[in-house]
DNA sequence: TTGAAAGCGCTAACAT
DNA sequence: ATGTTAGCGCTTTCAA
């Protein structure tokens, strides 16, 4: 492995030209120099060491996707929707002249401070972090955007979408088709908030049509390989039998049908369903599923976005929340015995 | 930020007694010191610069994935093969005591090349790589293990599945059923070797059974929107249309068969379909996916497993190919027409 | 069991 | 436009 060194000796510069030639330091070389430069590296095959670099310049020019899961042979990155955000924040961060990394922890903070000894200049943060978002927030002095994230702290800076709102986009799609009895399926033990306000919503929409106890049936589901099965057991011993049922992802979405299928429950004659994130998938199950989009790719380069802008010290683009839409296709039908 | 130095001076050591407590070298401190140095240690929160440790010592304790994807706006991970891939080799690396990190990238010689620089100490490489193979290998001194790697040289070390046996175990089975036209569905440009071994797989079974021109219908197909539409016109024209179909993943079976369905075309009665790799979904979907198994947790720990060993220098734990197996679900049915 | 000296490969800050 | 000096924070090697 050459070093910078060698190269110097051998173009006959010092030290300090062949960095600045790496560097791309405009007009602090000339033109012939660079050259010279640049011919012994190709002939070397020169690579500048990324530790003494960072070791230097306190910065590593790395951005870092850190994400949380759970213990357990689940993978976090099965779920389509993570799977969509990891890759376009990889593209994004590319695109920008930054290195991406992606580490997956359990241990999300313990992570990050790993990640703050490789001197990472900026971090996003995936999956479901509550309590640990101050301790993130405080261990590191590097611009930090969190991803679907409720925090109580107003100043945590996140990308995400207006959960709420979409679930009452699916609510009021449902009672406009004359559903009453509307339930709700979701892992609400394995994200922090989000499940919750896509109920919220759901609720707020039911509710705007009259109905009294709006989404009753309330089924709190795993990805495990059994769980479909006992969500449709479960909503198919509710009391009244609710005929909608909004899921909080098209993956369990197409997990109920599959197992309301097997009970000759017919979707969407004798079960409405809607899901929600709009992955690729849900246009190819039949029958095709109406569900909540949301726009993965953009809340990945919103995120980037703004960490980069950060680290630069630009004009920080602004984060927030996004607006989901309605997708509809063949899983919503008109309410049996709907007037 | 705490440096080792100010550590060894809040604790009246040096900073080699740091250094031996912060890498836990037994018999090299007393009891006594290292429990004083620890209370400093937790006191001011110090975690040791990884870019400095790496430049002294040349070695990261970082092993990394290195993921190949094409240019476009698919994201590569959105495979859940790729998915549960990563997860199982992030798990295993982590638990050999390992940082975990992954880069994905167009090119990924030069990638090699940064993570070489950050002086990474193993690489697992995933995707179609084949000219690149020997450059990588080439470019670095460090362990590196390639996944479903088809390589002329047989030096390069590797971890898959005997991808020709798997199209034989389907293709057996639709003799079996009395199929004689069987169509293969793959993404022949998107890998090196995997699709079409599995199709000379699925030939071989279909020629044992006496058939002429087995599998002369031969589908090159991407994962695009619209790609399973195109596949499955091609397939509907076919003369003599085939009543059988092998896909190259799950996934695209998925999408055959909802493609099928638009087209009135019942799947197993009117067209059987075979899947591979045997995904979580696949058993989700109506009507449940026969598909060929392969263990790709398994995969990813007997990557880990290699390149750790030859990391640590102990004995290696072997690498090549493991056997899929046959899931027997709902997709195929028996031929028509068969006698 | 502990410490001192030297240096890993690079860059910031200042010369010239 | 180019060079010199002095570290970044840690580990290696050798001494005590």
């Amino acid at each position: 492995m050459a070093t910078i060194r060698e190269v110097a000796e051998a173009a006959g510069v010092s030290r300090m030209t062949v960095s600045n030639v790496i560097n791309g330091r405009q007009g602090k070389v000339s033109a012939r120099t660079v050259e010279r430069v640049e011919a012994v590296i190709a002939a070397t095959g020169y690579v500048p060491d990324e530790s003494a670099r960072a070791l230097s310049s306190r910065s590593s020019r790395i951005i870092a996707l850190l994400m949380h899961h759970r213990p357990g042979p689940e993978v976090h990155l099965a779920n389509p929707h993570d799977a969509i955000f990891v890759g376009s924040v990889e593209r994004a961060v590319t695109a920008a002249g930054f290195t991406f990394i992606m580490a997956s922890a359990e241990d999300v903070v313990a992570t990050a401070r790993t990640l703050g000894a490789w001197r990472v200049d900026g971090l996003i943060v995936l999956g479901s972090v509550a309590d640990e978002v101050n301790d993130l927030v405080a261990g590191t002095d590097r611009p930090v955007v969190f991803v679907d994230n409720y925090s109580q702290d107003p100043e945590v800076l996140l990308v995400g979408i207006d959960d709420e709102l979409g679930g009452h986009l699916a609510g009021a799609h449902l009672i406009t088709a004359g559903h009453r009895e509307v339930a709700f399926a979701g892992p609400f033990g394995a994200t922090v908030g989000v499940v919750e306000h896509r109920l919220r919503g759901l609720r707020s929409a039911v509710a705007q049509a009259g109905v009294e106890e709006p989404a009753r049936c309330v089924i709190d589901v795993g990805n495990g390989p059994g769980d479909a099965a006992h969500a449709v057991a479960a909503l198919l011993a509710a009391e009244p039998r609710p005929t909608a049922v909004l899921a909080a992802s098209d993956v369990l979405a197409i997990g109920l049908m599959g197992q309301l299928s097997d009970h000759a429950i017919r979707v969407p004659e004798d079960m409405s369903v809607i899901g929600f994130d709009d992955v690729p998938l849900s246009a190819l199950v039949r029958p095709a599923l109406t569900t909540v989009r949301q726009d993965i790719a953009a809340k990945g380069n919103s995120a980037v976005a703004n960490v980069v802008g950060r680290i630069r010290g630009d004009a920080v683009p602004p984060t927030g929340r996004a607006d989901p839409t309605l997708v509809v296709r063949g899983t919503v039908a008109r309410a049996p015995f709907a007037d």
